[in-house]
DNA sequence: GATGAATGAGCTTTCATTCAT
DNA sequence: CATGAATGAAAGCTCATTCAT
């Protein structure tokens, strides 16, 4: 009986991600999910209170891992130097490792909260995010190039790094696959980002 | 009796364009449109023929500029050299002319159609903005770096640059602002990718 | 001016008449008549003031002669013979003077009339014409054939004599074809009668 | 849980079929249909998937039935005789037999189809059906009275001849008498244009 | 645990009519 | 005379949620 539960309860929870990824939380519709689940309406709410509450269920793990990365988060400061020394080759390669840590984070769940959680208490989440690692940005420029002007970027970046990751994630369910692009996504915006204020140095 | 008209048409795109903007298309309703405007329910009528029309109204100029952009885009290639031998304040000089063209189409309608579109006849624009773009950078990856392995890059940096562009005119309203930070994206996202090809160079 | 005001008037008539007789008087719209009339919804009600005004405008002189029909009818009883001894041909000729005087008040307004007043204050007017030629087949199967049992079949054949003659309408313009297929219509009704009376004469 | 549901099913198809008997398909208002079947617009919703949907359950058996009716129809002539050779209570009694396999069909749904679906996908059905019948009468005019000249009353008489059937099922309940009046409909017809065909023939 | 009937507020759209200009 | 903007009630339909069984 326990195990009935446990697996009426998966295939709710399996098949309201599939419906929230698809069209979000409000245009997503219980019957729907019930559909797929094959089950009923009201064995639904046998389950989760709401439409909120398994959205939630869906969603909170991976929410407070977040929120314990961005409060806990101790920056490694390897890019802090003249583009033409770099290594390319060797920064990809530390950056994989960084990349593997993030990876087994930025599921299909991750996706669920940053980007169909529009009409739920997660509304903010992704702007926090893109907010704090935007605060990073900006950290680093004003220590690195403290005479660029354009510091609005800092924001900008951060938000579309976070779109490129989510890019990543939405078209690429291999996890190898996510893990190279990710890097190659990373790199790209240090390079781009060390571009701008090399730029912004010479003035 | 002109004038009134005039005003009250104003009124409802400017209420419908808020309104859209805030919760997208399907969720905007038609009553808060008209509360905003402050008419009733059947004089929307007057004006529109569905909730579709004033959309499309709101939505089509930008929508056919787009197109025609697309479909006659001459791409500049500046930025075929090595990284090293550039020069920034240059090429930012150079950018901010390109962007200074695309700037006027880039305003709130623009962002309509990408990013509220969803449930319209508009739905793939972004989308096929984003492969348009895509394919450029691809292109420029083909033949500047052959040996680059993750070409499935071209695309997402396409994407992310979109959502960049996104971004700036969400939250900057003011045009000559628009002007400078999409110019310094353009810069960053060419840097950025210039940076990933030359490390793949090295391979 | 005055001619103006006549055109107008009669335009809006017309267009009306169109509307009423495709749509039926609910359904038709005003918006379609103005359009039709070109003129304009707010003009409309300077010259009627309501939907079911210009309805009675179009209808109520045909209603009053039919009215008039009604109550100073003189039955011409040519038909009380054995159906054997009859000169169908003659019949037809006299049959054929009678619906020469039907015809011309057989139009289209009458079709209005008794076709599309359903929503309005002559949804009745139909009814009250079947019954009162039902009637009269009533009598008429009284007195020729008292034993005939179905008496309920007088108001049912006036029904259909109505709505053949409404068929007739519907179908044929032209006034010289009406009046023949009337003609036959009336002729195929009183044989049709003759002969279940004399059937059931046989009872 | 069983009996509840086919009930209020039940409950809301009789509310239906009374509706749009009448007011027919478009004027009739589902908010009235819940209120006549005591329950709420939400839960039609859970029997039905849109108006359309319930006046299609209400219609379509005997749609098909008449469908099959007019493919496999069998003609049995035994009309084509002169009318003075007729025994009038035989050829009753025989049409009697046909009517009685007819009658169980033309109830109160057949009236639905043939009288309230001018705005479904039914609409055309009436029409098909007296063409049917129509064409059944000119073939007989052709072969019987190949000089008759009004060959338009064919149509005109099929016509009034559903109408006269209609008449029929509106006004009596009772399907025995129905079966009577059906039979003398039947009658009324064959003799009336028996009786205008010898009419022709005399030309 | 499971069922799905029931609820009611919400949606977009239509339309006859009014009235200020 | 003419205009058409404005009104508001009513339409068909959707959906999260409740609850009796």
């Amino acid at each position: 009986m326990q195990t009935k539960k446990d697996e009426m309860q998966k295939r709710l929870l399996e098949a309201a991600q599939k419906e929230f990824l698809e069209k979000g939380f409000k245009k997503a519709s219980i019957r729907n999910i019930v559909k797929a689940a094959k089950t009923t309406i009201g064995n639904f709410y046998n389950y989760f209170e709401s439409k909120e509450m398994i959205f939630s269920s869906l969603v909170d793990t991976v929410y407070k891992e977040l929120i314990y990365f961005i409060k806990n988060h101790q920056d490694v400061d390897v890019a802090n130097q003249p583009i033409e020394q770099l290594d390319i080759n060797f920064l990809r390669e530390y950056l994989g490792n960084v990349a593997a840590q993030l990876v087994p984070r930025l599921n299909d769940d991750f996706l669920l909260l940053v980007e169909c959680g529009m009409d739920t208490k997660y509304a903010n989440v992704k702007n926090e995010l893109i907010d704090f690692i935007g605060l990073h940005f900006f950290e680093h420029i004003e220590s690195y190039s403290p005479n660029y002007k354009n510091i609005e970027m800092g924001r900008i970046i951060s938000s579309q790094f976070i779109h490129g990751v989510i890019e990543i994630i939405k078209k690429y369910k291999d996890t190898e696959k996510r893990q190279v692009l990710i890097t190659e996504q990373i790199l790209y915006t240090a390079l781009g980002v060390m571009g701008i204020l090399q730029g912004g140095r010479n003035d």
